[in-house]
RNA sequence: GGGUCCGUAGCCUAGCGGAGAAGGCGGCAGCCUUCGGAGCUGCAGAUCAGGGGUUCGAAUCCCCUCGGGCCCGCCA
């Protein structure tokens, strides 16, 4: 059994006194909380009894009375509000630890594919959005009680790969940049350009994915010399940001194990399968999906196969292997993605789930590595840690905590920032949005639990046996904080880590309030309070490590 | 031409069938007789892109139009 939370509790009392009454599986809802904490409306009632909706609420809320959980009901325009019982919700303070929130253990093993950047070049803050998506899920995930695994997908026989290789070994370039992934860069769009003007480029490339296909154990060692450093530099980038990777799984094992060429075969007996030359495609037409788009190329002419045939080979390799895969994806793969769903379908194999994600831009237009319009992530961190830096670099602390602490707050912004916009909104980067260390940001969340740890230093906690809020910053903190679980559930059931970002912010305002309105030490209230300060700090270090967000004690 | 996502105050975002549309940034005016000012309070600012429809009720659902992103390659 998942631990018993207040909220729950409350809502399935009053679904049980409504069900007593004449209405089972009542439509119930979430006021905004000034109002109330559950309400019944009874508009749709007003048909079939023949009375005003606000007479209706009336005597379903003069019959209820109160429960364990349910303090005061009401009726009032129309509707029955319930408020929760805060005597009974205070002592929740009891419960609130770092487990508070989890979901109990699931025995179901979850794959979370993502930034799978192809590694030609270093990581721009567009694809960053990537790993801040997918780690924070994979985060929360395990949070609520699954056993997730995180992947990444080394494309090591596309093209890309293959022109990176070719530049290197054929290109002349010149740079004082001196980490290496940075000095590729220039080779993979001086090759990539060369290729455009230059058929005879092309064939060398084309040569360079054929003997890949074919398994040429040199020229894969080759490509593999060359994207390891590249791949090195993303891995670092990754771990400046909080996020490591648990396996690394290359594209070329799929072709040299057969794999591709075994489902290929499977896919072209098929009787969508058909033949444009020799290549062979799947029409999708019976699919629902029209127009020139409907073709799905699993090969080329010279029998090489393409990148989405092995995609669907990787994913049913990933399916033996967990109970449950999830990809993160940006926009621009949703046809990809569709198409390799329907293939994994014909297959009768697991299907994943893909979160997709819209571009980031920048104010000028589309990020473009060729036309040099890019922000990398690393200038990114850099600056923001640099800023979070210039903050602090005044105070009486030693060198290695204002490092320590500028390092945790820089990131934590670019983090935040990223993570709080839903994932389907599209993404305008303008620097000072990202280095916005004030209001609906990380720093604004750290702080709030820098202040509850400054507050716990200077006091003792004793136990108490009962506990009890009055004032309305309280009442308001106390409730926040009990829905924390039901915040956590909501992410992990629509699969978006912004939730909790927005509850964190949230859960940090009302701890301000609180703050302001209500002394904590040498209060009549200390040891209440004290356990309300102790509770608002264990979910707000909660919050932010689901958002791999660092909740420093002080700042 | 086909498909898909987005359009909420100057800017960014939340709400996605129910009760004066909620925050942040920026602007203006305030708050240090000390529990950390990366904070707090107040003010100004919204035909919820436009038009139809469904409903007792629409920012939210359906249709159309307009604007923008992304895709429609024997690239990945």
């Amino acid at each position: 059994m998942d631990m018993k939370y207040p909220f729950d509790e409350f809502e399935r009392e009053v679904r049980q006194k409504l069900a007593e009454r004449g209405y089972p599986n009542a439509k119930i809802e979430e006021p905004k909380e000034e109002i109330a904490d559950l309400a019944f409306p009874c508009f749709h009632l007003s048909k079939i009894f023949k009375k005003p909706p606000d007479k209706i609420a009336e005597d379903i809320a003069k019959n209820i009375g109160h429960g364990k959980w349910i303090g005061k009901v009401e009726a009032i325009n129309g509707y029955v509000n319930f408020h929760i019982n805060i005597k009974e919700l205070a002592n929740v303070v009891k419960e609130v630890g770092k487990d508070f929130g989890k979901g109990k253990k699931k025995n179901i093993t979850v794959i979370v594919e993502h930034t799978s950047a192809n590694p030609t070049g270093p990581l721009h803050i567009g694809r960053a959005r990537n790993p801040i998506i997918g780690d924070s899920i994979a985060r929360i995930l395990k949070f609520g009680g699954y056993d997730v695994k995180t992947q990444y997908y080394v494309d090591d026989m596309g093209k890309q790969v293959a022109i990176l290789l070719w530049g290197i070994k054929n290109l002349k370039i010149r740079s004082d940049e001196k980490r290496l992934h940075y000095k590729y860069v220039k080779f993979y769009q001086e090759a990539a350009k060369l290729m455009e003007e230059d058929e005879k480029i092309r064939d060398e490339i084309s040569n360079i994915i054929k003997k890949c296909e074919e398994g040429d154990k040199k020229v894969l060692e080759e490509i593999k010399k060359v994207y390891k450093p590249v791949l090195n530099g993303i891995i670092e980038s990754l771990h400046q940001i909080n996020i490591s990777i648990d396996e690394f799984v290359e594209e070329s094992k799929f072709v040299i194990n057969g794999d591709v060429y075994n489902i290929i075969n499977k896919l072209a007996s098929l009787k969508y399968a058909k033949k444009d030359g020799r290549a062979i495609y799947l029409d999708l037409e019976d699919f629902g999906i029209h127009g020139r788009s409907k073709k799905f190329f699993l090969t080329r002419s010279d029998g090489t196969s393409l990148y989405a045939a092995r995609d669907i080979a990787y994913h049913i390799w990933k399916g033996e292997r967990a109970d449950m895969l999830i990809d993160i994806l940006g926009e621009d793969h949703k046809l990809e993605a569709e198409q390799v769903r329907i293939a994994l379908k014909l297959l009768n194999e697991k299907l994943p789930e893909v979160v997709f994600y819209s571009f980031v831009s920048l104010p000028e237009g589309r990020m473009s590595t060729r036309r040099g319009k890019v922000i990398y992530l690393d200038d990114l961190i850099e600056e923001s840690i640099e800023r979070a830096k210039k903050e602090i670099r005044n105070r009486n602390m030693g060198r290695e905590k204002i490092d320590y602490i500028s390092q945790n707050v820089g990131i934590g912004a670019i983090r935040y920032n990223i993570i709080k916009v839903n994932p389907d909104k599209s993404i305008v980067f303008k620097w000072e949005d990202a280095l916005n260390f004030e209001g609906e940001s990380a720093p604004f969340i750290q702080y709030a639990h820098a202040r509850c740890c400054s507050i716990l230093k200077k006091a003792e906690i004793k136990e108490k046996s009962n506990y009890s809020f009055n004032h309305p910053s309280e009442i308001k903190l106390i409730k926040t904080i009990a829905k924390f679980p039901n915040f956590v559930r909501k992410a992990i059931n629509n699969r978006n880590p912004a939730i909790v970002a927005e509850y964190a912010y949230k859960l940090a305002s009302d701890f301000n309030a609180f703050y302001r309105d209500c002394k904590v030490i040498g209060s009549k209230e200390e040891q209440d309070r004290l356990a309300l300060v102790n509770a608002s700090k264990q979910i707000l270090a909660s919050s932010l490590n689901l958002l791999g967000i660092e909740a420093l004690e002080e700042m």
